[in-house]
DNA sequence: CAAGATTATGTACATTTGTACATGTACATC
DNA sequence: GATGTACATGTACAAATGTACATAATCTTG
């Protein structure tokens, strides 16, 4: 087996090892050396699977957004399956907050996309996903503002070290969602 | 005049000139020679003022906390000023988040918070700060959560080519700051 | 099994980088 | 005005970097 081609495979640890390291050095630290060793492949092999380092860090961002895509279909049943919404999505956030490295990707993946129009796309995954996901149970305004709100608990959560707690987030999540009529 | 030295005017253009370029290019995409062709000074100017790299970058951001200070005052008197506490407050982010270079440095800072602890502080200064002013308008909770929605909404607007109205945030900044009960 | 295509990897090289430092210049203090 | 101190800057250099590429190993196809 170890001495088998897998060149998907390959690709793909690469890619992973790219988007582990985004959230120790970011994208603008990425070298082909460092993700090379971290993929414990030789330092021609991502040149070999990647024209150019941008387009290394790209789909390293790529990988990341499909990984919220993935991770919203959890959300949408979730959601649908809780009686609670505002509880249940304040739940499914701290679970999502918790997870550091990829909180740290996610605004990475903000910024590069703040810099580079082409990558808002891979931004808007999760963004728009979630909003839409929200729609369900909320005006599409409502939906928008938990959504952004969530966000910012995202930057939050990257600048404390105490996370937010389940029951100040339902409570705001709550306010958002169902506004005063 | 132009003769004259001036250290502390000097070190200050080198700070401003790297601060303005973090929006460019991020905190990590500083180099020594970037900030010196901006600032307008020779090489061995930013190798002068700052003992390395680091030291510059972090001066910078140092600079940008500086500015949100000052623009939290501002932010003090119009709401103690006006009469619809969330609608001033939104009119209040509007222009906030229409300086997209701020918002990027902003951005930058949190995300160099994310990984050098010893940087909290200075994105501590807007989170707390705005905190502590609308707790004067609010509960403790609730100027936390609003603030929160805002670095949310700065996130937005960086990856959306329209930003958020003034009439959307009201409606969320009043749910956040009005809860219901 | 032959031969062409794909995958794999070590090495080389021009650039760019951070930083050190020698040298020079303006300023203050006496 | 002498002289020590802070400011200023050009230059040098080792280290790191992106990328190209020659060569080899493996796979595929006939």
């Amino acid at each position: 087996m170890s001495g088998r081609r897998d060149p998907e495979g390959r690709r793909r640890s690469i890619v992973d090892a790219a988007c582990r390291l985004i959230a120790e050095v970011g994208v603008g630290g990425l070298t082909h050396r460092l993700v090379a060793a971290r993929a414990g492949v030789p330092l021609g092999a991502t040149t070999y699977y990647f024209k150019t380092l941008d387009d290394l860090g790209e789909a390293a961002l790529e990988y990341a957004a499909q990984a919220s895509a993935e991770e919203l279909d959890a959300w949408e049943q979730a959601l649908r399956a809780g009686t609670d919404v505002p509880k249940t999505l304040a739940s499914l956030t701290v679970d999502y907050l918790a997870d550091r490295p990829r909180a740290l990707v996610e605004t990475e993946l903000y910024i590069a996309a703040a810099h580079r129009p082409e990558l808002r796309p891979l931004a808007h995954v999760w963004f728009d996903g979630l909003v839409e996901i929200l729609s369900a149970h909320a005006s599409p305004d409502a939906a928008r503002a938990a959504t952004i709100f969530i966000d910012g608990a995202l930057l939050f959560a990257l600048t404390h070290d105490q996370p937010l707690d389940a029951a100040a987030l339902a409570t705001s999540l709550a306010a958002l969602l169902n506004p005063p009529g």
